[in-house]
Parts: structure tokens; sequence; C-alpha cells
RNA sequence: CGGGGCAUAGUGUAACGGUAACAUCCACGAUUCGGGUUCGUGGGACUCUGGGUUCGAGUCCCAGUGCCCCGACCA
């Protein structure tokens, strides 16, 4: 993509109205546009980069055979009446709305509901079982306080994951196999290092739930964490029972601030039972079928890179989900030999499949130099009438900020 | 939902109760061309909304709305 024809444009100061560092550097860039407080519209650069983690997220979710589908927003409260989910004094955050002839309809703040009663017409024997249907699709809170930029929105991307099973064993075996595909995300979106898999409050059929918890001063939980066995547990659960069980003493753990990016329980019959999803074993019996539901939060995904990659310069996007592999920036007179030269390696870059954004706008080089490390793509590369002279292009990495000189066959091994 | 703060060009900030300024931005013309070059000319605001006080309100008072922060909440 031509910048000249990208309509965002950068700014030098963030807006007033934000705190946390995510929101303004991804407004100062022009991925994000705010629209109201906690609502905010993805804007060309925002949207690669968020349909890339989407992407990253489909994979892994199919890979353990997960299937995609499309819920809807609006929802019918019978079904929440149900499980007893739709009384304003049980669930405090729902929006709701009606019809023009008088029912009522909610805003879909999660789905277990209705993926757990559109089911039912489709399993009825053990040999249905197991089953696991996902879905990336917007959510609605009514939050009572928005905050953290894209972390905690009011209209939010989520990718949420239901898995039914006939027995307890495959429920946990296939548990631990979305716990492997979770852990798959993050190492993609490269978040690896910072995640940890965190024990925490709210399980209804097992004891605790999990969470996926990211190291950030910018979090909102307390979490322990214990390096030497590479996960944690989230401030809300931690008692002498738990570390009984787990074996360690406070000295093993390190407290730390983190970003729930995940989170992960197991239902058991919670929705099963009052939804009627049964099904009839090898023996006739009828039974409810016992579930589980994984969530990710993929803007919250993206604000947490922003948030913990960034540096003073403004964003580092990792390759995998970078809205361009390169950030190819040319220098000089505008038609002059540079421009003539980088126009060229545009093309190259192009035909070869390589995504790279062309700074070919008539600014000053400090100017471009700027807005290269606000957007923050991996790869700069600069052509000029200096890197002309040496007969190569300059490559820098912006996360490492090491800069060098390069031929076309090693820029093009690099960056492809 | 308790507590606190803020609201002025697209953005960031000024303005004693006396008739809105500066920077950035945008347009045009020069200049410059490896870290936001420099200069000139011009453009852009019913000062959040509604009331009130006053000869006069961006400024003081009341109410509302929006936004931010702390806490609570977060299936």
């Amino acid at each position: 993509m031509r910048q000249s024809q990208l309509f965002t444009k950068t700014r030098r100061e963030a807006p007033k109205d934000e705190v946390a560092e995510n929101a303004k550097l991804l407004i100062r860039a022009g991925f994000i546009s705010k629209e109201l407080a906690g609502v905010y519209t993805f804007l060309p650069l925002g949207l690669i980069v968020l349909e890339k983690i989407k992407n990253i997220i489909r994979e892994e979710m199919n890979a353990v055979g997960g299937l995609e589908v499309q819920m809807t927003t609006l929802q019918n409260p019978e079904l929440y009446e149900k499980t007893n989910r739709w009384d304003d004094e049980v669930v405090d955050n729902w929006f709701k709305t009606e019809l023009k002839s008088g029912g009522k309809l909610g805003l879909g703040l999660t789905h277990e509901e209705a993926i757990t009663a559109m089911l039912v017409g489709h399993v009825s024997s053990y040999k249905d079982l197991p089953m696991s249907v996902y879905q990336i699709q917007k959510k609605f809170r009514n939050e009572i306080r928005a905050k953290s930029g894209i972390m905690r929105g009011r209209e939010f991307t989520m990718k949420d994951l239901y898995s039914f099973h006939a027995n307890e064993e495959d429920l946990n075996d296939y548990y631990d196999k979305v716990k492997g595909a979770y852990e798959r995300v993050f190492e993609r979106v490269g978040l690896g290092e910072l995640t940890y898999f965190t024990f925490a409050s709210g399980g209804i059929f097992s004891k605790y739930s999990h969470e996926f918890q990211t190291l950030s001063e910018a979090g909102e939980d307390t979490i322990y964490v214990n390096e030497e066995k590479k996960f944690a547990i989230n401030k809300e659960v931690l008692d002498e029972e738990i570390l009984a069980e787990f074996g360690i003493g406070m000295d093993d753990l390190v407290e730390k601030k983190a970003i729930e990016t995940g989170n992960i329980f197991k239902l058991g019959t919670r929705y099963t039972e009052p939804l009627g999803l049964k099904f009839i074993d090898e023996n006739g019996e009828t039974k409810p079928a016992i579930g589980a539901s994984y969530g990710l939060g993929v803007d919250r995904l993206m604000g947490t890179i922003a948030e913990v990659m960034s540096d003073d310069r403004g964003l580092v996007w990792p390759r995998n989900i970078a809205p361009f592999t390169v950030h190819l920036v040319a220098l000089g007179t505008e038609g002059g030999e540079a421009y003539t030269e980088a126009e060229d390696l545009y093309r190259v870059f192009s035909e070869l499949g390589i995504e790279v954004l062309f700074d070919d706008r008539n600014l000053g080089a400090g100017e471009k130099f700027a807005d290269a490390d606000l957007l923050g793509m991996p790869y700069r590369v600069i052509v000029s009438d200096k890197t002309l002279a040496s007969g190569g292009f300059e490559l820098k990495e912006r996360q490492s900020g090491e800069v060098r000189m390069v031929n076309l066959e090693e820029l093009i091994e690099i960056v492809k």
C-alpha cells in the first residue's frame, strides 16, 4: 500500500481524554478512532492487525477441531430466563432493547445459552459428541465504567469456543488440548514469554477457572507467578489451601500485574441441563452433555501487544501481526532518482507478495522516520541518495533498532 | 454504583468578569532534503447543552450531558 493513499494521519499529540498507553499510541498512529467511551472504530491499519490476530486464532481453533459459526448479536431473553441470567439483578451489564412489537431483546454479551440451545437440534447421541463450536464476533457489555483504551470496552471482539462432551474424562482431555491451542496463539502473536496460565476463581463445575494472564503494568489483575513451573495463581484465589495443593510456598511466587487476555472454564451441565442439550449414551440413558467455554479477547490482545511491545517512539508490531512487514521509505526529492529506485523496489516486493507500506509522500526525512517509528512495522527500508551511492539498501529493525546495509538478495531473504 | 477531576478551532494548550490567543494542522508561494527544516500569506471556534447573575460571561452560580481517573464490578 502507498502511504500517500492512506487516509489516516498520524498525530504528534495524544488526545487528552486517553490515559491508557495502548489507546494513545493506536490513536496517534491512526489505527483506531474513538466513538464513545469504550467504543472504538478500527481504521485500515488497525483492522489489518485485528484480522491477522483473528486468523491466527482461527487456525489454532480449527487445529483442535473447532468449527466456526457466527451467532447473532440480538439475543432471545427466553433462553437467559431459563438459565437465570436475564434479570438485571443477576447480570448487570446487559444492553437491552426492544422490538417495535413490544418484545424484549438483549445484545449478546456471551453466547453459552445461544450456542447450547442451537445445538439441541444437532445432538442426540453420544456418537454426536464431542462437539466443539466457536465464533469470532462482537460482544456488547454495558460496563459501568469502560477503561484502559481498547482493553475494556463496551463493544469488543471476542473469540468464544464452546465444547460439549459425553463424559468428564473426554472434557478434561479436550480442555487440555484447547489450553495448548491457546499457548500457540500467544506464542504466535508474540506474547508467549509474557503470558501465564493462571488459576482463578469462577469455576462452576471445577474448582478453578483458568486465565491466560499477560504480564503488564497496565494490567488490572494481580497474579502470583511461579517462574519455575511457568504458571500463576490469581490473587483472588490465593490462600494456604491452593499453596498446599501445588506444594509451594509464598517464597516460590512473585507478585505481578497482568492483563487477563483469555479465560477458559469447565461448565459441566450449568447450561446444557436447563436448555435441554441431552444425548443418549451407550446404555440408552439420557444425560445432559458436559460443557466448557473458552474465551479470548481479540482487541484486548491487540491492546496488550500495543501496551507491552511499544517504546517511547511508538508501536512495535511482532512480524506475525504487523499490518505490513516492510515500511519502505523513499528520501530525497519527489520524482528524483531515489524515488524511482524505491518505486522499483515497491514493485519487486509486491510481486513477491511481501507486505509493504510504501512511504511515497513528499516529506522531509525526519517526519518520515518519526512516522515509521510510530507505526511500528518490523522492518524499515530506506532508499536515498546515500543508499544509492553505496549500491544497497538501509535496513532497520524496529524492535532492536539495529541498522545495516544490505543488497537486494539479502533484503528479500530477510523480509520475504 | 460511591468518590475526585476536566470540558475553548481537527489536535494540544492560553485568555483579570471587558468581546477568543499560541502551537500544531490545512491551503498557497518560496526554501530545505538522513531525525518532525525555515520564512511569508491565508483558513479554521455559536468557548459541551440549558438556565441564572451582570451594563457585559470562555471566565461566576445552578442543572444536565460527555469524557478521564480511583474504588467497587468484570459469568
